[in-house]
DNA sequence: ATATATTTATAAGATTAGTTTATTAATTTA
DNA sequence: TAAATTAATAAACTAATCTTATAAATATAT
């Protein structure tokens, strides 16, 4: 025994003893032999340099010094145990927090059913939605500012981890004035040029490639995108999932060829998910093909790397 | 490795290894190589289930659990040795409580002095001083009620040990009225047949040793007796310590033979006095030659078995 | 009073946990 | 591309911890 060091053993050892009164019931109590017991509060007392039990071969007890201890002692044992049995219980997902970026379309589309069965499986855990842009999405995740994100790909990155969830198609969307609503038939793209385009930053770089030219308007809130559609002011182009279907002053058309954007569970490569929010990633991959299917859209393309 | 019991060592390595960001630096910290480390935050990660340390072979940072574990590990690891060096200190004599049962007598003239010694070398200790009579102070040392009493033997006792302080001579006191104020020589016990006695409990079995027969009255409480003694009801033996130096009304005289009680530290002869007490113990012991002669009083009688 | 039973303390051997040295694999820096 | 730094792994060693067996002390019961 060179320099020893006291442990909660030590300290458990001496409330048990403490309380039972006795070595012997303190040795069946924590399941091990007396001498076990007396080198244990021997040790202590050693240590400290107080005796703490004053006993006879008949009786034990605790000195002044020793019943002042008591409570500290226990507080510190019963401390110690919840520290670790809450740590426990967040690795079972029976508590946490998950905090997640997520594009508003999905986010107000598809995750409300998702989340109430997540919550009912997991009650003691907290979620922090984060609506944002696809860039910030995933500059949030780069960043580690949450736990994963949804959304589509900005700009890819080897940092992080891209799996599809389903496939969101794109939809030209305009006031029920426009001429544009005359048939429901899929829009061939050539028929566009000449059209005033409001973009939403979501469809930007689709447009792009379609060679439509730089789009007249932009409005990164999707909000009040959709307010200058209801006034006329021009038409967009936008993912399914963020048309608001029971509009009145809207309509939409698909497009011809069609064109899709999937949508993404965003993680980073080299980190480990809690196990909060690998539940929740769980519930959403479970929960997915249900949802395409209820809100009518797509499995996901597999258009190799992208 | 079966049931591994995780301790605070586990933590204290988490928190220290969380806290530099490296392996190796908190295993130089902690005085241990580090694959030492890396075994304690094994286990502890393997116990509770979850990763609390994302690490690569370049950086190591927490994750978001190890986070939030951090503050409740470091409070863990405080705790403990705040509580494991305040009972060293409690044992250095440094902080602590002591309870001392006492006759009046000794408290208000012999005492003032000495906690003063004390309170000076031990400014931490606390001292609860229980004014009490002979009997009352025996008995609270016997049930354990105080760490140790100052007075006369009440009825000797086994359990307790008795160390004589010093001899307390008895007197005679009476009011300046009193026809025994005609003199100063001290007086023959057979001179008091007649006289009416004021007892004060300490002094009966001594007057009872006498032959004077009993008191006629009876007063506990010494300051009703002194007040008795005022007002000339009668006359009373007393100790000396017991009688006031500087009252106008009253005289005294010593008797002849003297008869002294000594003055005892009081025991349990059982049980392991408390640090703060020994050092209160040591105090008295040691002020105790300059007190008697500052008072006056005499080195314990040596009468044998009491 | 004496014997018995119960309790803590001690000693020695066995077991388990913990640490170190040496090495590997991975990754950053020069 | 090479050198340096970092954490992980394996194996040998050390020290702490526990158990079995026994002793010493003190109640309790006969």
């Amino acid at each position: 025994m060179k320099y020893l060091n006291i442990t909660l053993r030590h300290l458990r050892t001496f409330v048990i003893v403490a309380r039972y009164g006795s070595f012997n019931k303190a040795a069946d109590e924590l399941s091990r032999t007396q001498p076990a017991i007396t080198l244990a509060i021997k040790q202590l007392e050693e240590f400290v340099g107080l005796k703490l039990l004053e006993r006879t071969t008949r009786r034990v007890m605790p000195t002044a010094e020793g019943e002042n201890f008591m409570p500290v002692a226990e507080r510190l044992v019963r401390d110690f145990d919840a520290a670790i049995s809450d740590l426990k219980a967040t690795a079972e997902r029976r508590v946490g927090n998950i905090s997640i970026a997520i594009v508003p379309s999905v986010a107000n589309q598809l995750l409300p059913p998702i989340i109430k069965t997540f919550s009912t499986n997991f009650p003691g855990i907290n979620l922090l939605l984060n609506d944002d842009t696809a860039r910030a999405v995933q500059q949030k995740v780069e960043r580690n500012e949450v736990d994963f994100g949804i959304g589509s790909i900005w700009q890819p990155s080897s940092l992080l981890k891209y799996t599809p969830l389903f496939a969101d198609k794109l939809e030209l969307v305009f006031h029920r004035n426009h001429y544009l609503s005359e048939s429901d038939a899929p829009v061939p793209w050539d028929d566009l040029h000449g059209e005033t385009f409001l973009d939403s930053g979501i469809t930007k770089t689709m447009l792009a490639r379609q060679v439509l030219g730089q789009s007249k308007f932009d409005f990164p809130n999707i909000t009040t995108l959709l307010a200058m559609l209801r006034s006329n002011l021009g038409i967009s182009v936008l993912p399914s999932l963020a048309i608001p279907k029971t509009d009145g002053e809207l309509r939409s058309r698909t497009l011809e060829p069609s064109e899709t954007r999937n949508i993404h569970l965003i993680t980073r490569n080299d980190w480990t998910l809690s196990p909060a929010a690998e539940a929740m990633i769980e519930t959403i991959i479970n929960e997915m093909p249900s949802q395409i299917e209820a809100l009518g859209l797509s499995p996901p393309h597999n258009l190799g790397p992208e």
